[in-house]
DNA sequence: CGGTCCGTTGAACCGAATCAAAGGAAGTGG
DNA sequence: CCACTTCCTTTGATTCGGTTCAACGGACCG
């Protein structure tokens, strides 16, 4: 392979948006957030990367977001001026990454219709939905969600405020759905329910 | 090629969600929004999409969205299998897919910040950007935007009510920032304030 | 001429943002 | 190990923007 394996630890910058796009990056462990940060301090996050996606998506030369590791990391770096040339010769790889890209393109779509989404109540199950998903393909125990972002990455991601992003989800535990061990796991406790207003949300997305 | 060219009359639909995908479009001419429909009827509307654009993006075999044609629609209709082998044989076109796909990305990402963006008026201003920017690349006159959707469809892309896209680009318009010729276009009568109000908006994306 | 759909406007309500503050967790240095 | 700082999370009170409900004018069409 031309990759070379690499490792971030927890809170390091992987890459930064408007720098020069040299590298993409295959994820092997952990999670990132990929986004970016307004002159006024604002963050916007655009996505979360988990196991097994790409990071380091580039526009014209240059990173579009800044992605910034939540957890210790490990990944293949991947140069792109070797990638491309690997790509050209061997067109069953080059279809691997266009389906990769595809599957991107359905996240963020989903994002999309998250961020559409009426309540701030909506919004917070369709987050969990997609973590809860991911934490069944990374196959971790079934109903228990990790939560490896802050509540203000929750909330930036969400477009909610941090106060209502911590509002809703003590709502919902209160409300029996879920149950809060520590901040940074959840407990899925009426899983029908929980599932249904996944499936009311969504449209069926 | 492998493609046959199509025409579509405004307000068909070119495919619908859940069917099984068979084709993929390439757009050469006419505005198609893609989205679906919700049970109780609500409307979501991911993309739209404008000449050399792709549309009928699948998973798992079926299509994600259904697409309509908000004009007379002019496309390559490029039958999956065909297109698969071809690209499997020429992999400069599979490249150009896959920045086809890159760029598609990029723009489900300024859908995203638009949502995620607080305000009304931000969110019509950076889905009045998204116009214009289209609108030079297809070469209209350089400060009307063409307006090819109705209210409703503006109001299911940006997450807002049919009544606040109206009042907002009303305020717009009184504000002497847009001028409104009729319902489908409108001018921009201050384009260094309008481009200054899209840079704030979009963490410069 | 009546019907329907679309765009616009007004008034009232509501949910989330904002402002303010307190309780925890984690890390630092003595 | 503890005192201290700092950042994160949570809760409460208030404000405000956008939704909702209601109604009207206009365009298009049968």
């Amino acid at each position: 392979m031309i990759g070379t394996f690499v490792h971030f630890p927890r809170g390091s910058t992987i890459l930064r948006r408007g720098d020069h796009a040299s590298c993409v990056y295959n994820l092997v462990a952990g999670v990132v957030k990929a986004g970016s940060v307004s002159a006024e301090g604002r963050e916007t996050i655009t996505a979360f990367h988990f196991p097994d996606d790409l990071v380091g998506l580039a526009e014209s030369g240059l990173y579009v977001n800044t992605a910034t590791a939540l957890e210790p990391v490990s990944a293949y770096r991947l140069p792109l001026a070797p990638l491309e040339r690997l790509l050209a010769a061997d067109s069953t790889l080059e279809l691997h990454f266009l389906c990769k890209l595809c599957h991107e393109l359905r996240e963020q779509q989903r994002h999309a219709i998250l961020l559409a989404s009426d309540s701030a109540r909506t919004k917070i199950i369709l987050f969990l939905h997609l973590l809860d998903v991911q934490n069944r393909l990374t196959g971790g125990d079934g109903d228990i969600i990790r939560l490896p972002m802050r509540r203000i990455d929750i909330a930036n991601y969400t477009g909610l405020a941090v106060e209502t992003v911590s509002r809703t989800l003590r709502a919902l535990s209160r409300e029996h759905l879920l149950e809060m061990d520590d901040t940074h796991s959840v407990r899925i406790r009426a899983r029908p329910e929980f599932d249904a207003l996944v499936r009311a949300s969504s449209d069926g997305a």
